[in-house]
DNA sequence: TCAGCACTTTAAATCGATTGCACTATTGAC
DNA sequence: GTCAATAGTGCAATCGATTTAAAGTGCTGA
């Protein structure tokens, strides 16, 4: 315990111990050139010695600035319940794992998917120096007003004609194109297309499903594309309300991971057996998916980096920098729900 | 379209337009008492009518608050990554929606689990006006010195002696009494414990898990402690150890439900049969338990409003008051995954 | 000796609010 | 009519930093 005998808290405090004005510390701290050498070391060691820690929130509101970003989840416009999909936790945590790294606090909140509008004159907006949204819903336009009033946003989604918001997403519309062609691979032909296709990224996996079956000289089945949410509970009142429609398919490109788990669930409860009578093949491959029965055939995307590059961009479009959109790779990670032959057995190691 | 000609952003701006000074402006929106009525409406419809939003930064900065509340998770110790379990998700949405009704800042941050003393001089504390923390890992003393420090601070976990912090957390002891006491009454009796009974909320389960052992009058059986972790992986690892060691069980009382989903998965892979061969029984009942095969049965917590009280006792502190700890109620959800005979088949509704 | 110039340092304004205290009317009691 | 009490408003300090403009210091060369 050094000469701590009174807590040095400011800026005014560490310059009278020194010496100086105020106005020299706050440059010897931030490194100024107009500062000698020896003025500057002996400031910063005296503050080192008395730990005093700038004050952020002040200098924050000097520079008027807040050091926060925004980070908004758009509610299920149905059950307007917080999505409880771990696709969005791994993001938040990519998100807040960066953001921390480059000194920015975030200010997580959600939105109402139908209206997003109310969130121009919120803390939102107000408090934060940029804005990152997690999905489009289906509000591309009030997106693009939003993105019009020129506070630094990024989106993450998928591709519209007529955007004007910065960008990154995911390769939907290949990640569709792998889900289908390999069940088609597998010899499966009547495949059902599980998801909202009036969200942008569902849409986008959808034209890739369709151009996988046109690859296949397959026709489309208007009733196999299954118009099923995202939330768990609906999803699963939606698959039954398949069932009862008699439905005939032999395979499902689910838009999540959670709503493949519900399927499997609800088919399997039904007296189907996956995946001999019916192959589910998911979205982001979370955690979870490699622990189902039968192991979830998911589609990957990198969400913690995923994440960085939200984070990446919106502070390069407050620093001013010209930053474009970006795209993140999908594989297709294959397990036993999909009816591919079981991995051979691993040779017992070691 | 009022006449917004020029945007009215400060104080001044608006005080200057109703001919009053900054001073009268701002008790005007504060609705103090010194105002005269005339004067307060005119400011107020004036204020209405510009769209003037006040600067809460400032007024913050002002009021040596920041409206921030930290909420930091701990770690998991070995594999130092983002808890990906929807536990969090859960509780992190609990919180952030109980935080923004009464207008605070979300500060999301994260902890290794084997120190959190450094965060005392981090942002997470200098910012906040108050932390929650989720999860005591096995940082008891730590957060008591924490604690010491006179910072507003609330903490999720169980009651350890000689803890001198605001603690909220669940029927944690109830919580492993109800799940075993479940699997006694359906005759089993081999029950193993899964979890690592260093953490004081497994241990607190372990000790209802060993009560329910002594009502039922059947000895404990130290081989049926099993060591695992809350990652996923990891515990996929352990619970392979636990088939190689031949240890021998009809049931498992597991810490997490995603601990349970691996157990499950691993167990059947390696051939065992669920419920029939192993009864398995989770904790949190999280939103995929219902659609695991078989279902999981599974201890739950009402996430969302154990977010809600922490948000509640946080404030409480920040605002002076005198506040306790607080527990919450543990139901036991009956699905399949225990061996319980299934629920009658619903009558086919409507 | 002193103008000129390069270095350092400081004084003071500023960010946008809140609030203690002083000041001016108005009211009511005597 | 005087005076105290009260109600309503404004002045100016304050929160803790940054930054512009100005001032001080020391050195060089005429």
């Amino acid at each position: 315990m050094p000469s701590a005998q009174h807590k040095v808290t400011t800026l005014q405090e560490l310059a009278d111990l020194a010496g100086v004005s105020r106005a020299t510390a706050s440059r010897a701290l931030s490194d100024s050139t107009l500062i000698s050498d020896k003025t500057k070391s002996k400031i910063r060691s005296l503050a080192q010695k008395h730990n005093y820690r700038i004050n952020e929130r002040a200098r924050d509101f000097r520079l008027r600035r807040s050091r926060v970003i925004s980070v908004v989840f758009m509610l299920d416009n149905q059950s307007q319940q917080h999505m409880s999909d771990p696709f969005f936790l791994e993001m938040l945590g990519g998100i807040a794992d960066s953001l921390a790294q480059h000194d920015y606090d975030l200010l997580l909140a959600h939105a109402p998917i139908e209206n997003v509008e109310h969130l121009r004159d919120s803390r939102v907006f107000r408090h934060a120096d940029g804005v990152i949204f997690i999905g489009q819903g289906e509000q591309h336009e009030r997106l693009n007003a939003l993105a019009a009033q020129g506070r630094p946003m990024v989106i993450w989604g998928s591709k519209l004609p007529d955007k004007r918001y910065c960008l990154v997403g995911g390769e939907n519309e290949h990640g569709g194109y792998l889900a289908a062609s390999h069940l088609l691979k597998l010899g499966r032909r009547h495949l059902a297309f599980c998801g909202r296709i009036d969200i942008p990224e569902v849409a986008a996996r959808y034209r890739g499903y369709q151009r996988a079956l046109a690859e296949f000289g397959i026709a489309e089945h208007a009733d196999r594309v299954l118009d099923v949410p995202f939330d768990m509970r609906r999803a699963q009142a939606a698959f039954c309300g398949v069932l009862e429609r008699r439905v005939r398919f032999d395979a499902a490109v689910c838009a999540s991971d959670v709503m493949a788990l519900s399927a499997i669930a609800t088919f399997s409860e039904a007296g189907m057996r996956v995946p001999e009578d019916v192959a589910v093949v998911g979205y982001d491959d979370i955690g979870l998916a490699a622990y189902s029965r039968p192991p979830l055939t998911s589609v990957r995307q990198n969400i913690r980096w995923a994440g960085r590059v939200l984070v990446e961009s919106v502070l390069g479009l407050i620093n001013g920098e010209q930053v474009g959109d970006t795209s993140l790779a999908s594989t297709l990670i294959v397990r036993r729900s999909c009816g591919a032959p079981p991995a051979p057995p691993r040779a017992t190691a070691s």
